[in-house]
DNA sequence: TTGACATTTGACCAATCGGTAAAATCGACG
DNA sequence: CGTCGATTTTACCGATTGGTCAAATGTCAA
């Protein structure tokens, strides 16, 4: 329907300096919490050129939760049915814990948004996330059938892993007051390490 | 300093009004996001009303951030040093995960106030949770070494209990889209019970 | 250079927000 | 009943916000 304009250099590199700047300000004070004028200021742009490149904030805001959905899920996608259970959950986690310690800002957008009852993305959760949920899960429970991991419920076993990575995202600021550390992240993946290791090791 | 007036009937009624409203309006919306209007609306009254008993939005949100860090803190409280380790972290681990069931507004408002920075709560966690942690860190990392618990990171431990409690709680849109439960604390409790059965096992 | 189009800016607006002031109403007690 | 302080409401204000518009400026190809 819409003519495909060829999309200038400028474009391109405004588009990408406010995506940057939203991702920026809006993980950090949510969608209501967020100006224009401070993701104009953050963009060194000024607001009405923001709103010649997106017509509206909420424009800037679904465009990133949009982006953002494509690179939480990748993980997972990554899963590999074929390959050894365990092996493979472990690698599993450890891609979620690389992404909450590489886009923290992703994760706490993403956080932001649910916690607040996801009014943007309960739709394409239910239509994106739980059919893909529901097909890893039932591989899961295969191999926890099979006796190749432990018994445990599929669901709950990736809240879980969910959880305890992107804890370390979102809840960055705490962490960091308590631990005095700068990188609290090697001692997470120990942990974590740790955690599923003994978790999913099929009972005797 | 200030005279202790006796404070009537109708003033701790309507305190606790507003404080239970600002309580649905913040955790829902943040402190930004949300309006004394909402809030008025919320607890039945007038908005000139809301604020001939607190002087401000701010402070609302403050008198909430207070009362919930002491039931936040509670079951930490609790853990007794000279108990068996094991049961009292579990014991710990299913306090805090009925904290989540019971009181995920709370749960809530403390997690997006975490999220963006903490601004109002900072110092607290620095001056008030953190010499607690260090307190019960130590105790762990006592039974810990006297090889009574698995050797495991006495903070990230502690975070873990946090993060996979307060998921329920935090993440609660996502957890009821992907199940298609009315309760998913049984299940959860289940789960939760099995990963600290295992991880805190001392190695043989 | 020039013309056509893309980009940027400054001035502005209506709506919403937190908060105030003063008048009106309520309620307990002598 | 009447009164005095506590409570509630009505009307309003200044600041901020998301967004608009027309004019100004930049860019690039012929």
């Amino acid at each position: 329907m819409a003519s495909a304009k060829p999309a200038t250099r400028i474009q391109t590199r405004n588009r990408d300096l406010i995506l940057n700047a939203g991702l920026d300000v809006f993980s950090a004070h949510g969608f209501r919490g967020s100006t224009l004028d401070q993701i104009a200021s953050a963009a060194g742009l000024s607001k009405p050129n923001l709103l010649y490149y997106f017509k509206s904030k909420e424009e800037i805001y679904t465009k990133l939760l949009a982006r953002l959905l494509d690179t939480w899920l990748d993980p997972l996608k990554a899963l590999d049915m074929d390959g050894d259970p365990k092996t493979e959950l472990m690698a599993y986690m450890r891609r979620k814990l690389a992404l909450s310690r590489d886009y923290p800002r992703e994760s706490r957008l993403f956080a932001i948004e649910i916690l607040q009852g996801a009014p943007r993305i309960k739709d394409v959760l239910e239509a994106d996330l739980k059919p893909l949920v529901d097909r890893y899960a039932r591989i899961i429970k295969e191999w926890s059938d099979e006796g190749k991991i432990a018994q445990v419920d599929p669901y709950h076993l990736i809240f879980a892993i969910w959880s305890l990575t992107q804890h370390y995202a979102d809840f960055d600021v705490q962490v960091r007051t308590i631990l005095n550390e700068d990188d609290p992240f090697p001692k997470a993946e120990e942990t974590l390490d740790l955690i599923f290791e003994r978790l999913l090791a099929p009972s005797s």
